[in-house]
RNA sequence: GGCCCUAUCGUCUAGUUGGUCUAGGACGUAGCGUUCUCAGCGCUAAAACAUGGGUUCAAAUCCCAUUAGGGCUACCA
């Protein structure tokens, strides 16, 4: 039974790269039938803070990243650790040490000064001191694992020194909680950052003594930013839960993500979470840095929000527009319809659509097409407004209008007719097309908004 | 400094048992087309196997070295 665990600490804003580390532990279980645990490390109790761990759990709420059974809390499991503590103490595994801060840093120094690996000397090793920090009595060996996407990797113990697993025996250090907690939790497989990579060695040696069956590691590459720095919570000021603040669609964040480091064997790029599901294989996940895109990030979402159906893109809106517009839901619904291939994000849409709710005031030179004499445009205005005039309401929507409008547009000019038209119906020098506005604006607020056109010539 | 990891277009990558690779796709960029603009859509183009040695009839693919980048080096995780 494959059993994988997401192991985030609430000391900092949940990132990219843990939604992306979540993301694959849950993909891996799902293709193999195994379960995903969600196990917050909290033994920093300096650092670890309530509203991080809101934010991991929001996060993963958010992506439907769903975890078995209840949240593990390190903090709550002082006693387990504590046993194990106890028995390394017992088996002369491990000592306390009380070394001052000061001291450590001073030795820490003096090797680096020498060129030296900076390691704890061993001072308190055989003092039998009964209070301090506890340390580990690292054998020196060389150790090997072979890693899922790596292969072999082999470390020399001796270089690391005697190491802190805990500043109490109520108050355990990651390496050592990581391999009580993944033993007790009957872990099968650790899927985590490649920063882990050198924290492997520690916790295969602790296993060795404690006589603990090691879980499979797969290391993964790291998210890297532009300038190929490891990816941190200060790159853009941005945590994950912005993400969805910005108007970031969570299919489009599962897809973007996935794709850092991953890819399916045919060359697609648009994956639904069934199909990363299916398909999901450790062997292809790749070994190299992924570079953040935010630009392939922006396409993807406008990709999403492209093809969403219309009553879904209206639903996800919803928290990103005026509640006056909300109240014109018809209105509303036909004015997506228009924008949506034109969002890049649902934080885009208020901006972008602003116009059909109400004209914003623009300069008359904007009606002007290219070198076209205003006189010109007036009279193509007007002969287009006494058209619109002619017909009934119902007209306005059928294909017989929006060919006429051509053919007119044909004989005048497409840009002398449909440019101004189109300014005059938005305000904007860039919009949906003319038809399409009026259409969705009806006869009478479009007459208005060319008669203001007009005016606005008139006065110029 | 030491240890470890990595190396195909600007970016994400295909390439995984060496030949079918004059190295494919996507984002981005440029150009053209599509009812004025924008968006979308379609087409086209430029753009990469880090370098040097091997192994082999044959290497982007295997080995070694160099170079470059990254990670770790806490009484953080």
């Amino acid at each position: 039974m494959v059993k994988v665990r997401f192991a985030p600490s609430p000391t900092g804003p949940f990132s990219l790269g843990n939604a992306r580390t979540a993301l694959f532990n849950w993909l891996f279980a799902r293709h193999e039938g195994g379960q995903f645990l969600l196990r917050i490390e909290d033994t920093d109790k300096e650092r670890s803070q309530k509203k991080f761990e809101k934010e991991i759990i929001n996060s993963l709420i958010w992506l439907g990243l769903n975890w078995h059974g209840s949240i593990v809390y390190q903090s709550q499991r002082l006693e387990i650790y504590k046993r194990y503590l106890g028995k390394l103490l017992k088996e002369g595994w491990a000592y306390y040490c009380n070394c001052s801060l000061e001291m450590l840093e001073a030795e820490r120094q003096a090797q680096l000064s020498q060129g030296l690996a900076p390691k704890y000397s061993g001072r308190c090793r055989n003092l039998n001191n009964t209070s301090g920090v506890i340390r580990f009595k690292m054998p020196a060996k060389i150790i090997s694992f072979h890693d899922l996407i790596r292969g072999n990797i082999k470390f020399d113990t001796s270089l690391l020194g005697d190491i802190v697993i805990a500043k109490s025996l109520e108050e355990p250090l990651y390496n050592f909680a990581v391999v009580v907690d993944d033993w007790e939790m009957g872990i099968t497989q650790v899927i985590r950052g490649e920063d882990h990579i050198s924290n492997t060695p520690k916790q295969l040696i602790l296993q060795e003594v404690l006589n603990i069956k090691p879980p499979k590691y797969a290391h993964l590459p790291l998210i890297l930013t532009p300038d190929r720095k490891k990816l941190s919570s200060r790159f853009l000021q941005k945590s994950f839960g912005d993400y969805k603040k910005d108007g970031y669609l969570a299919e489009a964040m599962l897809n973007f993500l996935v794709l850092l480091g991953w890819h399916p064997v045919q060359d697609r790029e648009i994956l639904s979470l069934e199909e990363m599901i299916a398909e999901f294989d450790l062997g292809r996940v790749q070994k190299a840095g992924a570079v953040f895109n935010q630009t392939k990030l922006d396409w993807l979402n406008a990709y999403y929000l492209r093809h969403l159906e219309i009553n879904k893109l209206l639903e996800r809106l919803k928290p990103f527009v005026s509640s006056r517009w909300l109240k014109k839901k018809n209105l509303l619904k036909k004015v997506i319809e228009i924008e949506k291939e034109r969002l890049k994000s649902l934080k885009d849409f208020a901006q972008l659509s602003q116009f059909f709710f109400k004209i914003k005031d623009y300069p008359a030179s904007l009606l002007i097409w290219e070198n076209t004499p205003s006189q010109k445009i007036r009279s193509n205005l007007e002969t287009v407004a006494n058209f619109i005039k002619s017909k009934a309401r119902g007209e306005l929507l059928k294909p017989e209008f929006e060919k006429e409008i051509f053919l007119l547009a044909q004989k005048e000019g497409r840009g002398e007719i449909l440019w101004p038209l189109r300014v005059a119906l938005s305000g904007k020098k860039s919009s949906p097309g003319p038809l399409e506005i009026i259409k969705t604006l009806g006869k009478t607020e479009s007459l208005k908004r060319i008669n203001l056109a007009l005016k606005k010539l008139k006065n110029s």
